[in-house]
DNA sequence: TTTTACTGTGTTATCGGTTTCTTATTTTTT
DNA sequence: AAAAAATAAGAAACCGATAACACAGTAAAA
């Protein structure tokens, strides 16, 4: 069994009371008694339970993470950022994957709040913000806006829409696909807004479709490719999404970018080892994450945020796509 | 404030062992109670506090999990798998990433005892097993073998090596570079040996080079293309790396597999758009993912494994790279 | 010299549950 | 009809910590 407080305060011969002062350098408690109380939790090996802790302090040093899917480049950088930040402040991560289940959603809110979790971060388009809040503890969401009065920290997708139509303006392409995510999502909503008002503007139209980005339809995506023999120039909404794009326009022998060029969303690691390489817009994911637990330990620690809904600048990577 | 269960009695004019019986559905409680309890419970929305369950149970419900960069699709798919398996046991994550600092280690493996973990899964080259081995609870490595007391589930390297060296064989290759691993992880051993005793049969001459399988470092692996102008053969022990590799071969406009073959490690989703897609060994990592909670749920439970250490076959993808 | 402030330490209630005993009432068995 | 077993529910101890409160002993201030 383990040792216990008291086991420690037997040994040393002191009151439980005074362990725990040394155990948190709290009050007043004699040097050689401190020394004594030191030596006797090497001795015993003693490490104070962080449950019993939690259940008076009402502190359990955790916070929830709740994403659609641990395995993908874009959660996994995030994932990264928010833990070593978490890690800094001594912050446990509880971890939820939820595969875009309603069901699972539900089922980790519960599980979160019989963990009495400090904060919460949720990175997936969760379906029912209502139920976020009704668990009473500071949320950030990243990626998405759930609910206006929710603090949210996303990446400037209306610039990204803007640079992506500008480097395909500026290559003189003129018909255009732009292969989006779902269109319920707001990264979707504002990377259309950003780039059609760019394209529109210099009178280029532009066919839109809506896909899965993380597992794109191989066989709906040649569909287009056939029945749209006139483009050149794809925007895709992901970088997976535009791997899988190029990959069928080299099958066709389509000359890319000369006759098609394809630019890509999110600057993955691996956009710039494919072939050939992909022109993407940048988003910085893992500063994304840290961002996140940043803003989430002000909200807990009930520090006022100077933004409710903060906006992460993205850049134009350029390779050989476009 | 939240309610508790004494909050519940008072209201349901029972004790709060009667409550107790109703939430953990155990001993006598007569049906018109249980009605009134839950009733109650619903309307005050009480939850059960784990934190204080777990101070008296002894059952914390979390397993730890660590691995060096969550970040890392290798990684990602692990997690998802154990996720995705401890979720239908109603048992939490605590999430670790090492990046492989010891220093780091050792401070998880603390918090990780605070919370009275009740079990840890280790898919990290953990520096120090035997610091593992004193938290005196069930312990699954996967990907790796630190102890040989410590259940491991690992992919069987051996055979991947065999299934890489065949390919190259058939081929016709003669003048092999491999490009593995750090030397003291096991499972580059393992792949070597499988590797070159095939080699080794056939008379084949293999250069053997170590390097970072997450971070390839590009000028290095140039260097050594230059260096072996007779090279036909290019075993890589992660995709990452053959991505990397794939691609400075067409940079020097070499023909692939023609001129030079390509086997990659892993069949990450990205291996099959690249350009040409990578032939690999596929590991079915989100199935060791899953496996590794089985066995930690099992030994949990104090069941007896079959067998100490598991291990998962692989098979050879064939693509356009060999 | 008395009063006040500062040190150092212990007693005990508390956090929110679970569990061991008890006690009382039914129901079943002999 | 008496004894044994099953059902129902409460009191109080306990899990392992923290914290409010109390109480000395010593040093500084009045």
């Amino acid at each position: 069994m383990k040792p216990t407080i008291r086991d420690v305060a037997k040994k040393a011969n002191v009151s439980v009371t005074t362990v725990s002062r040394v155990i948190n350098k709290k009050d007043y408690v004699h040097e050689t008694t401190k020394k004594l109380v030191n030596q006797t939790i090497d001795e015993l090996g003693f490490v104070p339970n962080q449950l019993a802790r939690s259940l008076t302090s009402h502190h359990s040093k955790i916070v929830g993470v709740i994403v659609p899917h641990v395995g993908h480049d874009f959660y996994g950088e995030l994932l990264e950022g928010i833990e070593e930040q978490a890690s800094t402040y001594e912050y446990k991560i509880m971890l939820c994957h939820t595969q875009d289940d309603p069901k699972r959603e539900l089922e980790y809110l519960n599980f979160f709040d019989q963990y009495n979790i400090e904060g919460l971060i949720v990175a997936s388009n969760f379906s029912n913000p209502l139920k976020l809040l009704e668990l009473n503890i500071p949320i950030i969401t990243v990626d998405h806006i759930l609910d206006e009065t929710i603090p949210s920290i996303t990446s400037n997708n209306i610039k990204g829409g803007e640079l992506a139509a500008k480097k395909l303006i500026n290559s003189g392409k003129k018909n255009i696909l732009m292969f989006r995510g779902p269109s319920f999502l707001l990264t979707t909503h504002e990377r259309s807004v950003g780039f059609l008002k760019k394209m529109k503007k210099h009178n280029i139209h532009v066919d839109i479709y809506d896909m899965d980005l993380i597992n794109p339809d191989v066989f709906f995506i040649n569909d287009i490719l056939s029945k749209k023999p006139k483009t050149d120039g794809i925007f895709c909404f992901s970088d997976t999404l535009a791997f899988v794009v190029v990959n069928l326009l080299k099958k066709n022998n389509v000359k890319i970018p000369e006759e098609i060029a394809v630019i890509g969303y999110d600057n993955t690691p691996h956009s710039k080892w494919m072939n050939p390489s992909i022109t993407t817009i940048h988003q910085s994911v893992k500063f994304m994450g840290k961002e996140s637990f940043n803003l989430l330990i002000k909200l807990i620690k009930g520090v006022e945020l100077d933004t409710l809904h903060d906006i992460i600048d993205v850049h134009l990577v350029d390779r050989e796509t476009v």
